[in-house]
DNA sequence: GATGAATGAGACTTCATTCAT
DNA sequence: CATGAATGAAGTCTCATTCAT
């Protein structure tokens, strides 16, 4: 009993991993059931037994995924004392992760928009959230008059848009080497944007 | 033979007009060469006759749109004078061009990249162009001392980023109605980004 | 355009039947759409091509058979002047269609009830048809007075009950050898049912 | 050891009990042996301890049914005491029978069959044994002269026949509302077919 | 040139059966 | 004895592509 918990577990993360790999290597279509099953060292009725079909998979990837990415983010905001700082370290987080993570953010940033419109929805969703997470932290820095009032849904979204296509680029070219380096020349852009001056240390730049 | 040359481009008009209409609509998988056929009124053998396979008439399909995108926005560029405003006129035109025709955003938003890894390389080409075309001015912008020195390849994939992420927020959630009034909020935010006050018109830095 | 109708019309035959023979041996469900396909030279795409799917493929065989039959009989009936000669005809035409096409007799009586719960009301509808002829004509009967009142609805499905246990019986056993000689027996059974004396011909017997 | 032969048996029973429930609403092929274990409060596993595989339990159902069915006419065909009256109380226990279990009908006039040719062998038998009991009475009321000699193997079928017809009907219809109504129908066109006047009791004709 | 019937590889999914725990 | 995870064969159906007419 107790030990097929674990076993039933550790099935439908074997694969949830090869779902990854596969999916973000071909796409969505291109992708068989039968490849994962393979891949995850089992059979396709195996996978079936697992997942209702093909489509939850992915969601499961896309769900996993995103909360995993929630949950950094998450924790280095909360190692920050002011908004800028945790919309600064969100940004960072979000990059790290998936700068050691490329198969997540070929994932997100391209074979989630690809998989066709039943995923658009949720995708819309998700990438509502994270421009809600930036968005939420430009309204504190407003009322704490760090910086001025702006259309902070916009600007949320901007910053958002810009993170991701620095993160697509990426994904598609390899450029730069490091993900993480892109950040010393995005942020001065984003501070400026919401007129921070980014040379005076509004927020201390959190430590790696 | 004279008279067969537009006929012929009249088809194939018909068959990418068609062809648009069902990818945006439906994705590319979902969308099969009957379909097509059906709605430009041909037979699948007359789709095949123009194009020699599915994938050939989505390229010819984003083709199509690139230029005439990149048109638009040549045209728009010539009548400004300082490299600023023609990387104003730029962002401008892209919102005005998809804001009138949600198809064509849905298609280079999301639908081009479910088409398959295949799609993904000549996408990267796209967005590098376009943010290629931000840079360029930036650069020029820097040279005649506008703008301070930056990074001008991230600051123009961050200004392409932050405009694509608003389109495709609106071809998601058709929000806000009229496409080009995010332009009000985003400017100034892009502005900023590279130092520019966004209240004074764009002239060479008075030098200290 | 002339050639391509019979062409059409040549390759459904074909494909109906392939079927027939191949259901009436086997049954519906351990028939796949790949045997039928093989059984009419064609391939599974091209059955496809002319019936939706699996299903349609015995109904349209149940409909075929259904009016060929129903033809037939009303063609035997045809050829009489009074209500018992016509529904003595009525039998003897089902049991001599059935007699010289065992499959058919396979697929109606056995196949089509074992189909699975989608075909039971097809089939229901099918055999109160058969039973309404019969009715029908003891209606008229009775109303001659050439019978006594009786509940016609009930004798109709009795004789066609009798009818059927005889065809199936012959269907499973394939006793007795020729199918028609059990109207000899059976005959005298049903006319004596409703309370007529067999021996004196209250109608002509049908000519074969 | 002694405990548990009655606790299998139990489970045995549950397992049938369940089967005929759902094989009867379902067919047997829409049912898999998971809704099966479900509707017995058992496991997969559990069904195949006790039926080494799915027809098996088909089988044991139509044995089940068939036996008890089988008591029940002999029982009552006991009471009386002249071949025509057994062979009216078999009819009548038949009906009585399926008329309070439609379920059971169902299984047997629709779903053996469409569970495959494998069974029809079995159905085969099943049709005989009962038209031979109704043979074997009129052969002995032909010997006693209560009737006048006739075909009984073909009279036995006609009969179990018209009975079949009249129930499969029900099962489909749900008409008549009480399934034994019908007899008052049949039963004088059964009498009638074989010669007797319903109306005056069967006891030996008087010889001219 | 146009048509649409035909092909056939391949996708997803189901489920009877097995077997380690 | 019971469980339920796992297997894998088989089935239905789709659709890009070809080609005879």
């Amino acid at each position: 009993m107790t030990t097929q918990q674990p076993r039933s577990h550790e099935r439908q993360h074997r694969i949830l991993d090869s779902a990854l790999r596969i999916f973000s290597r071909r796409g969505y279509h291109d992708t068989s059931v039968d490849d994962i099953a393979q891949g995850s060292r089992t059979s396709k009725g195996g996978v079936y037994f697992h997942f209702p079909n093909k489509e939850s998979i992915f969601l499961a990837l896309l769900d996993r995924t995103a909360s995993r990415l929630l949950d950094r983010i998450g924790t280095a905001m909360a190692a920050q004392d002011n908004p800028i700082g945790r919309a600064d370290a969100a940004l960072l987080a979000v990059l790290r992760t998936f700068g050691t993570h490329r198969a997540l953010a070929r994932l997100f940033m391209l074979e989630a928009l690809g998989a066709g419109p039943e995923f658009h929805r949720r995708m819309s969703e998700v990438r509502g959230e994270f421009a809600g997470i930036i968005q939420s932290e430009l309204d504190d820095a407003a009322q704490q008059s760090i910086i001025r009032p702006l259309d902070t849904e916009i600007a949320g979204r901007a910053w958002f848009g810009a993170l991701n296509e620095v993160i697509t680029n990426w994904v598609f070219t390899g450029q730069p080497e490091r993900l993480e380096d892109a950040f010393q020349a995005l942020r001065p852009l984003l501070m400026q944007s919401v007129g921070l001056d980014h040379r005076r240390p509004h927020s201390p730049m959190p430590q790696p």
